[in-house]
DNA sequence: GCCAGCGGTGACAGTCATGTCAGCTCGTCA
DNA sequence: TGACGAGCTGACATGACTGTCACCGCTGGC
């Protein structure tokens, strides 16, 4: 997944390559190629903001980067970045916001096309991890590193909450789970379980192989992991 | 629990009393009672850094609050901060390292007095709620809330991890446990299932009655939540 | 070919947390 | 009783991040 600009548009994906920048007063709007309109150019540099943020907050979190940095990084000037966001939490909040979407509707697509709540939780297990897997920056903006507290970190486990909450109530209605297990306290400790292993994976995948992560964490959500 | 002052001193607890601050450059030593030593003088101010510092980095975090609040909060001057810690980000350490050695403690002695890996699982989880009950400030610290990252966050969730990993493997050896689960893995899944539910039910604790929070964490641990 | 304005520029002023330090008070000890 | 020093004080210097704004060049429409 690449955070996009605003309205879905080709983006410059990661590594900026820096343009030689203003000598003195002059500017050229683009390195090499020139955009053809002025509103593709505009949401071009938007992207590539939304691209440096991404790497820079996945690398040292939201405090220890300034917006003058993602500027840099970006390869425009400090003012620019004041042209697309109106701070660097807007920005933050985008990145997470696109994030959050797309890994959602990975889980909810890979929740449709399972036919019972086994199936449905191996797929999420999988979904999860491959999505861990090329987006380690995103992951780590959504679930390791320091949100831009209450505001994003709760929107973030709590939607995830919400799905995993849905996909069980829809369980016990079809019987699949016995219903004396509290799906609301169940929705909250699979939401960590996934944000925990995944950050955890994700910052060594040698740690363990893909399968045996994928593996436990379904044999955890359905059998436990008592023989009795 | 509470955060204590370094080598073991009965501490001033919550709420610290504003003392009338100096006029001009006068400043009494203490409202009040005076202390008998300097030493104990100096030993009380240190905890009630500490205790300022638990209950505003619980409510708001760390790059949230000064260290001149830390101060004014625990009703002494700025400077004087800088006399027991070298930055916020030492004192914030040091409140999160007494939490976990706590928090651990508790668990580990739940532990022992298990005869078996249910009840074990059991009188953790009921440790961890009753833990979190009695202490929102530190579960804040030590889980919902930015550490200062790395540092202190990795080393909360892997020293809990660690805990648990100990336990399942002796647990794998009693053959209490499958031996197909990875149990880095499930170590993982655990600490991150406490985290989340333990920070979700503290936040509000008539979310769920403690007994359908335990009954739920026990029950994904150990039997699943797939009938079959 | 001309010009309007979009998008970008970067120096700069404002704000705020930080850490320091000279000076003050009071308890302790000779 | 005198004075020494531990501990505290709070104004202040510093530096970092922030957001603004006057200005500029390019591009596209006429």
């Amino acid at each position: 997944m690449t955070v996009t600009a605003g309205t879905g548009t080709s983006p410059p994906s990661e590594s900026i390559e820096r343009r030689p920048l203003g000598d003195g007063r002059s500017s050229p709007v683009d390195a090499g190629r020139r955009r053809k309109s002025a509103g593709e150019a505009r949401l071009a540099t938007r992207a590539r903001l939304l691209a440096s943020g991404a790497v820079l907050f996945g690398e040292r979190g939201l405090h220890r980067v300034t917006s003058h940095e993602i500027a840099a990084h970006a390869g425009v000037a400090a003012g620019t970045f004041y042209n697309h966001f109106s701070d660097k939490h807007e920005l933050f909040g985008e990145i997470a916001s696109q994030a959050l979407s797309e890994l959602n509707r990975r889980l909810e697509s890979a929740n449709a096309g399972a036919a019972n709540l086994r199936e449905a939780v191996r797929a999420r297990s999988e979904t999860l991890l491959d999505f861990a897997q090329d987006n380690r920056d995103l992951i780590r903006i959504l679930f390791s590193r320091e949100m831009d507290t209450a505001a994003v970190q709760a929107r973030v486990l709590e939607t995830l909450a919400q799905s995993v909450l849905e996909e069980r109530r829809a369980a016990i209605a079809r019987e699949e789970m016995p219903p004396e297990i509290d799906p609301r306290v169940l929705a909250q400790a699979v939401v960590g379980m996934w944000a925990r292993v995944v950050a955890w994976w994700a910052e060594d995948p040698t740690r363990a192989p893909r399968a045996a992560v994928v593996e436990t964490l379904t044999r955890i959500q359905l059998d436990g992991t008592h023989p009795a």
